[in-house]
DNA sequence: GACTGTTAAGTTATAAGGTAACGTAGTTGC
DNA sequence: GCAACTACGTTACCTTATAACTTAACAGTC
């Protein structure tokens, strides 16, 4: 089930929600429920394969090499393609601001919206 | 009525829900909605008054004194809690490096996910 | 082979979050 | 008065997510 989501995932260019998946998956079986999708998700995001859009209630396939930090997600408003960047400083200066008042981080959540270089150029 | 809501959010320490405060805001008026709740909640975040958590689908009011920019989120997954903190040089940054590929930012987001000082000495 | 543990997936139902579209009631300004 | 605007009310619905329980599949072991 989790190289379904994958692969439907892998198919796509931009970041889908849950139930466009089931739509999808449900061309083979009909009868599957978003439970089934939600613990596939749950796995994958787990293991880094996916990354979820807090921002966006979507997911993507994560297009970079297996990388254990969280990546910079770039996310275009107008073509809704996501750019993955990775960057352990600033995610280190990120942790050092919070951390100032004690705080101690587990899971960044960075995303930005904008527009990306194709569609500012039109 | 962004007053009412406003007044709400400010009333409690950790975020809220929409239907939270709906809930809240039912006890005066029983017939609310929540387009009612929503377009007050749009009004706000647009003034910058409230801050919409994007990974956890909730509002808070914005405790620092009159900001533009985004905001540096630290959640604290004990106790609810959510520090506030500001930087230009770390946004900057972080448009530097959507800016690497031609990527035109719009707007933040950034929240961390960990244990308060309080916490963390639990 | 029957028993048990473990893990993945199916199933039902519902909770939680959000919005479209249209209606109405008060300004304000002419 | 009446047009235009803005806020809010109302209905209805859509989307996103999870709880709770059931079944299937396989592995190990007595």
């Amino acid at each position: 089930m989790q190289a379904e989501v994958l692969a439907v995932l892998r198919s796509r260019r931009t970041p889908m929600s849950a139930y466009e998946m089931l739509g999808c998956l449900r061309e083979e079986n009909p009868r599957l429920a978003p439970p089934t999708i939600y613990r596939a998700l749950a796995a994958l995001t787990d293991r880094g394969s996916v990354h979820r859009l807090e921002s966006l209630n979507a997911f993507m396939a994560c297009r970079r090499y297996r990388h254990r930090q969280a990546s910079i997600l770039s996310i275009c408003g107008d073509c809704g393609g996501v750019e993955e960047n990775v960057s352990a400083d600033l995610l280190k200066s990120l942790s050092g601001i919070a951390a100032k008042s004690g705080f101690a981080p587990a899971r960044h959540v960075v995303e930005i919206h904008g527009q990306c270089a194709t569609c500012v150029s039109d």
